[in-house]
This record gives C-alpha cells, sequence and structure tokens, in this order.
DNA sequence: AATGAATGAGAGTTCATTCAT
DNA sequence: GATGAATGAACTCTCATTCAT
C-alpha cells in the first residue's frame, strides 16, 4: 500500500529515521495550518528541530513531502475508518459506525482536509485516486450487501459518490468546524436519512 | 448581498468599467488554472491585456480581487441553481431540477472548484459562507416543505450538509472530472437514493 | 551580427536601456574578475547599482547574460581587429597589423578571455563558434592571399588553426599577463617567425 | 618538482593508497565532465564508490584535489611529449614528433583542456606555471639547437610562446573536438609552416 | 580508516507592490 | 487612467565541511 513513488533517499541509520519522522510530523502541522504555499520548508524543519539542509537529506523537494504525508493520511483515513465498518453485523449498521469512526477522525486530525484539499494542486493524481478508491470501495461493498438483500439492489456509482459527499461534508461541518455535540447523533440523523430517504415517512 | 470589504477602488469611467471586467474574467482563468498562490498578477494582466500597474488602479490587492472573485461565483452558482429549484412543482421535485442544474453550471465553469476550496486558504470566511449560506437554504426550504408534507417531517441541519456535500461530489465526480455522460441520468439516480434511501425497496 | 537567442525581455523605455546596459557593463566586470560560477547576480546588480530584482526585468537568468556578453566580446574582437587587418597593403603586412591590434585590444580588454575562457563550460556552443569562426576567416583570407600570391599556395585548415593559437597564446602572454614591453615588438618578432620559418635563415 | 602546498594527509596503509588514487582518478572524471564548480565533492566521492567523509581523509578540501590534478595532468603531458622530442635526431624533427605526440596524448585525455581551463580561476599560480614553463623548456631547447645550427639564430621568448600556442589549439581542434583524420597528416602540415613559414615558396 | 547524518551560509529566482512618467 | 521599471523580502535548493559513531 501506497508504495508508489518512493523518495530515492532513505535513511540508513536508526537516527537518520528519527530526523524523517520528525520532518513528517513537522511537516502536517505546517501544511496542515498555512496550505501547501504559504508553509515553507525552512518552517518545517524550524518545528522539526532540525538544520534546514537536512531537509535535502530526506526529501527531494518540498512537493515530494508533501506527496509523502497525502498518501500517509489517505491511508490512515482507510485504516480509521474501515475496521469499524468490518466490525458491523451488516452493511447499513457499517454505513452507521463508519461515518460515526470518520468524523471522529477528522476531529483528531482537523488537518486532513487542509492537505487533502490542497493536493488538488500539488499532486492531482493523489487527489483524485484518494477520492476514487473511497468511492470505489464504497460501490464494492454496497454491491455485495445488495446481493445479500440488505440494501436495494440497485445500487450504482452514482450511489456511492454520494455517499462520499455526504461524509466529507458531514466531517467537514461537525469534525473540523464544530466539537461540539456527539459524533454519534450526527451520524445517527445522518443514518436516517440514507437508510429512509428524504419522502415522507410513516407515522 | 455579500457587503463585506468593498473595493476602495471602483472604476469612474466607462473605459474604466472595460478594464475591471477584463481584470476579474482574467483573474478567473488565471486562479482556475494556478490556484492562488500559483497565479500572478502579472499571469493575470497579461491575459487581461492591461499594464501591470493598472491592476492596483481596480484591486488593492491579489487577495482582494481573489474574495471579489469568490463572492462572485458563489453569487453565480446561487443565481443558476435557485431559479430551477423554484420552477419545480414541489420540493422533491426542486432537489431533483436543482442537482441537474448544479452539474450542467459546473461543466460551463469547471474552474469553481479550485477558486472555492482554495478560498479555505486565502479567504476562509468566504469559504465558510459560501457552504453555511449554502446549506442554510437548503434547510429553511426543507422545513417549509415539511411543513406542507413534500418531505418527512423531521429534517434538520444535519440532513441538509448531507444533501450539500452529496451534490458537490456529484459535481465533482460528473461535472469537473467527466464530461460524458446526460447530466439527468446521474441526478436521477441521486435523486432516487435520496428520496426513497438505501434499504431495501418493495417490489 | 550576433541576432541569436535574443532575451525575451526588452527594454521599452530609454530609462530601461540605461539600465540594462549598466547590467551589462558591470556583468563584464564581474565574471572577468570572479569567472562565470565565481560571480553572483547581487554582485553584478550591486555594481551595477540597482537592486536585485530589476537583473531579472532584462536577463531570464545568469546564463543569459553571460551568453549575451560572450557574443558581444566576440563580435568587439572582431570590430577591433578586422579592419587593422584590411587596411593593410597585403596579406602579410595584415598579419602583422592584426596580430598588433589583437594584442593591443587585450591589454584594453584583459577579462576578454576569463570570459572566453569560462564560455567553454557555460556555452559551450559560442565557445566554439567563436574560434571556429575566427580560423575560418583565416583560411578565407589566406587561400586569396595566396592566389594573388603573397603567401604560399598550399595554405590549409592547420595552417589557419595555427596562426589562430599563436595569436592567442602572444595576446595572453604578452597582453594579459604583462603590460611591458612594445606591443610592435612582440608581434614584429612572430611576424617574421611566420613569415620565414623556424629553419636557418640565410645570412 | 612542484612542491607547492603538498597534502598535509598522507595514506598510511596501502588500503588507504587505493582510495586515495580512486578519488583522483574520479576527480579527473568529474572536474572534466561539469568544470570545477560544476563538480561536487559528493559526486566525486560517488564516483570513486567511497562514503562523502572519507574524502577529507585525504584531502583538505575540494581545491586541494583540484590543485593536485593539475599538477598531475601538467606531468603527464610533458611526461607523454618530452621523451617523443628528445628521441628526434634534431631540433625541427623533435618539432614533429612533439605535436604528433600532444595531439595523441590529448585524444585519449580530453579531460585535459577543461582541467587545466578552470584553473585560471581556481589555481591561476599552478595555470601560469603550466604554460610558462612549458614555454621556457621550448626556449631552452631552441636556444640550443640554434647554436648548433639547426634553426634559425634568433630564437627568443616570443617564438617560443607561438609554438606553444600553435600546438595548443591545433591539440584542441584535432584532437579534443574531433577525433577523425589522422594525427600525423596534421602535425605534418604544420610542421610545414613552422619550418619555412607562409611566405611563397620556391619551386 | 570509514561512514553518512548534520549543518548553515549563500546562491538564483519570483513576484506583490510602489511610483515616476 | 495607464504604463512598465524598480524594489527587496522571501523562498527553494545546493554543497563544502564537520563530527559522532
Amino acid at each position: 500500500m501506497s508504495a508508489q513513488t518512493e523518495s530515492a533517499r532513505k535513511p540508513r541509520t536508526s537516527r537518520g529515521e528519527r530526523t524523517r519522522r520528525a520532518l513528517l510530523n513537522a511537516a502536517a502541522e505546517e501544511f496542515g495550518e498555512k496550505g501547501f504555499q504559504g508553509a515553507s520548508v525552512s518552517g518545517i524543519t524550524a518545528r522539526a528541530g532540525t538544520a534546514l539542509g537536512s531537509f535535502y537529506t530526506y526529501f527531494e523537494s518540498k512537493d515530494e513531502i508533501f506527496r509523502a504525508l497525502v498518501r500517509d493520511m489517505s491511508a490512515q483515513v482507510r485504516g480509521a475508518v474501515g475496521p469499524a465498518i468490518l466490525a458491523a453485523p451488516d452493511r447499513l449498521a457499517g454505513e452507521l459506525a463508519g461515518l460515526t469512526a470518520f468524523i471522529g477522525f477528522v476531529r483528531a486530525h482537523k488537518e486532513l482536509y487542509r492537505i487533502i484539499d490542497e493536493a488538488e494542486f500539488v499532486d492531482p493524481e493523489s487527489y483524485r485516486e484518494h477520492y476514487r478508491s473511497t468511492a470505489e470501495g464504497y460501490l464494492t461493498s454496497l454491491r455485495s450487501a445488495a446481493e445479500r438483500g440488505e440494501v436495494r439492489a440497485d445500487v450504482d456509482e452514482v450511489h456511492a459518490w454520494a455517499i462520499v459527499g455526504m461524509n466529507v461534508f458531514l466531517g467537514l461541518r461537525y469534525g473540523v468546524w464544530s466539537d461540539e455535540g456527539d459524533t454519534s447523533d450526527v451520524s445517527a440523523s445522518a443514518f436516517e436519512l440514507l437508510k429512509n430517504g428524504l419522502k415522507p415517512q410513516d407515522s
């Protein structure tokens, strides 16, 4: 996973490993606060407590560390949300659990959106891939749920993207922009809509 | 509407008016292609066919013209989608019409997403305001529809944001990233989901 | 002459013209003293009395101004030496006059060698072209002199390059490295060798 | 010979000797390809297959290894050309043999010119010394030939420099810039000029 | 003797903004 | 109002050299 364009500059000692890790963490902070262009390499090294030049021992450029970060966060999101879905008894319950987990993750990693959004400019490939693979995962999962009769039989790609968009915006609104309120209240309400739709409900 | 920081520099002649308009159009192109930081004032004036210095006759700064653009595009979206919704017989039908109109608008203004997304960094106020007011509009509209019995009675803010996110992502996927396929097929499918939900459907 | 790769950034006002000229003169000094790599753009602008950024109004890069300079000096040499040769009664006399003029030029432009030599690395094209065209000019001139019986009948390319090398090294030794001695003593002695050769002379 | 600033860091083991030799060979390549400033110490150690830090075990600085190289090549040239001259029956024949040997050497060591030329900036002392000692050797040799009646009686320093320049440029043109053609054709033609001069020849 | 991580001064280049014409 | 030259702070990246292991 995320084996793509690996940095040509791998640390060869454990001291180097620590420095590289410090730079990545510092970069997440810096990019999260200032965006890609607003961030500076010297800002990253200052946060990491290393000399400016050390940055280039581990990363070829500002672009490269950003790309590494995008792939990293993309993997982290999947790592946090995927298991929650899988643990649920059925697909609809999984939807509820997944959204709850996602909003929780976002609250703990408020820089996620800024980094992913900036990728649109800096690394469009990763940007599209992030959402594309998310939607594709949804679609596959929904289709097998449809076969088991857990969701409507005619689920399609449009539905998958619609759900992704829903989740992303709820994460933005109730995760990034607000810490108030219970995460599960939000996902419960969204889940109700997603399950039964907008039409007038019986009783 | 959008009374915020109005430009202190209004054109006084019709020649000036044309120059200002040319700069705004050029800025939409430049920011759409390169993002806020990647865009340059000289790039904007080059596209507009004016001298570099003339820029500052009409705008105080690069930031200012960007903010003006965000507000402009935000208003344009509402202007394109709102009437389509209002013309529909009821709220659910309006939803369908609105989404169709939105994807159509996006296809004609592919720079929309890049500009709005960049606003997250350059003008966070406008960015949040854009989505907040959109969601609020939805909520108001849904509530009165609920009173008329057109949609479920318990509509709330979470539902409004969920629908906004759905629309945004369908616009991204089927508007910006793809020109293929009929706009109304997409919105029909999304509408079906939104109306009846994900649960297994009768018959 | 020297129309090659023209800078895309031509001054449009006379003030701009003056600044560009000041930068070129400053660059000749800076490159002459420190060589291409040792020279810095900020050193050039400091000598020229302009701001650092102004440099880039007129030249795209440090490389570009260097190339402009090489072509310029190459043309200056031809401009100084060519007429002296043409004014002579015959080709052999022209050789004497040309060498004298060349050493004189070198004494007044000691930076010539350092700049031309550095071109070997920075702008190999211009470097080879400089010497190639010089040798070619010699060859053409020698051949027509041969037809008039002024020089030996079998002059060839090797002879032309030999003479160029002779002149270049005499210029280096008696022009750049030493101001002492009369220019015409040197060229007279060299001329004697060139005319009659190294073999024992009669009487 | 050339006792100047000897390296303060002599290898003490045979393993060290090999490493030092590898660094010198690597430096010849690196400097020949990229020039002094373009070359990097890490480029040299990469070619030599050693760690960056090891460089400083054998050389005090980038400058020092360059100076060592210039002296080395200067000696190599003399070593290749000198014997050829000495083996000739008389001075004029020696001239022919020497030029042939020189062009041959240059063809096998195309980096020679770039390295010597760069010395003009990095180590002017060695640069001037290289040519000065070459010219001086010529002059001494020519004077004793004059006493033996092998060449004209009035040979002087100017003649010596003229011949050096001739040889250098023929080496550049027919050695570095071109591998075509027979080396001895070039030197034969040059020799003819040098022996009899440019004036119209009898018969 | 060998390694490679760390350092930081210094380079080239960009560009928002000002201002004289 | 329009023009484009001028400014200089800020930024990314390089690399000779040092030093702990």
